[in-house]
DNA sequence: GTCTATAGCCAGATAGAC
DNA sequence: GTCTATCTGGCTATAGAC
């Protein structure tokens, strides 16, 4: 509290004025951040493109989105993974992301022939995977890889089309 | 403290005996499970065979490991973020991965012809987001796909061989 | 080695003047 | 609304008997 404090440039009393206690401040600072990243994720599933535009739309808004908000992801997964009662009430909460109607266009396009009979939660989880990993844990990919931060900036712009083109790779026909 | 006094069955006075202080205690639980995490990883870098089989059995070794120590990814990628400092002289440590032999040996590969010429810190990279992932984030993993600890324990069971497959795909020569 | 009791400290929270 | 001063509870850590 004395930190945040510090940075408002206000003082502890202030705070408390403002929100009762550090817990009610705590769920404004996450309601928050699940807001700004909850519309990201549904952006790939809300689309009325083809599923294959779909895909590389999303990786790439995903990547320049939390390029300009480093720490979201990190701070989402390890609040969810520590209150996971509390979690689900805001997975349960209105405008969370909902992945149905991207699932059933999957489907959808299985039937039809268009795509490889992939499990579409599996590919969902690649999607989500190749695109959020690196930003879930920053500290471990750039110890592992030993690289920069601007090495792993870089990486990060060469993914946009290299993911994509891979998970399309892998539901195409050939 | 008094929880894990708890859990041991001990006092927090005993707790102070064995660890001076929290801290001590808290090197002593995650050099544990960092020497825990680590020799798998190493296992994908230094084996001898070829680099498909590296993969698949990188990734199948990797999430039979992880579904017995379902915590240990989160915990790591958490305190390693929250500790940068501190996490840089564990990655500088004896026996940390080194993923030099195993980009190394893919560069080899491509000069030779005898795989796509991909960058191989991205291949890396995927390999781990693909595997790591949803033990990373698994309660937002499960929120988003709406499924139960069953179905989740299914999905990482298909996983063995799908994201195999799917990496060494965007390798191979067509 | 093991325990009880307690010291010491610090963060969250409030009272009350302005 | 804003601030200073202060209370309170809880946590880490230690003293000291056994």
């Amino acid at each position: 509290m004395q930190e945040i404090a510090d940075e408002a440039s206000i003082n502890k009393a202030m705070l408390h004025y403002y929100y009762k206690n550090k817990q009610q401040l705590f769920q404004a600072v996450f309601m928050q951040a699940f807001s700004k990243f909850a519309p990201q994720v549904n952006a790939i599933f809300n689309a009325s493109e083809g599923v294959f535009d779909k895909i590389r739309h999303f990786v790439s808004n995903y990547i320049d989105f939390v390029m300009e908000n480093p720490d979201l992801p990190s701070f989402l997964v390890q609040e969810l993974n520590n209150n996971s009662e509390f979690a689900s009430s805001f997975m349960n909460h209105e405008g969370r992301p909902n992945p149905k109607p991207f699932i059933d266009h999957l489907h959808k396009e299985i039937e039809a022939g268009a795509i490889r009979p992939i499990n579409p939660k599996q590919l969902l989880l690649n999607i989500f995977a190749l695109s959020a990993f690196p930003f879930v844990a920053p500290v471990m990919v750039k110890g592992l890889l030993n690289i920069s931060e601007e090495e792993f900036a870089e990486l990060m712009q060469e993914r946009k089309t290299l993911i994509a083109d891979q998970i399309i790779d892998s539901i195409k026909i050939k």
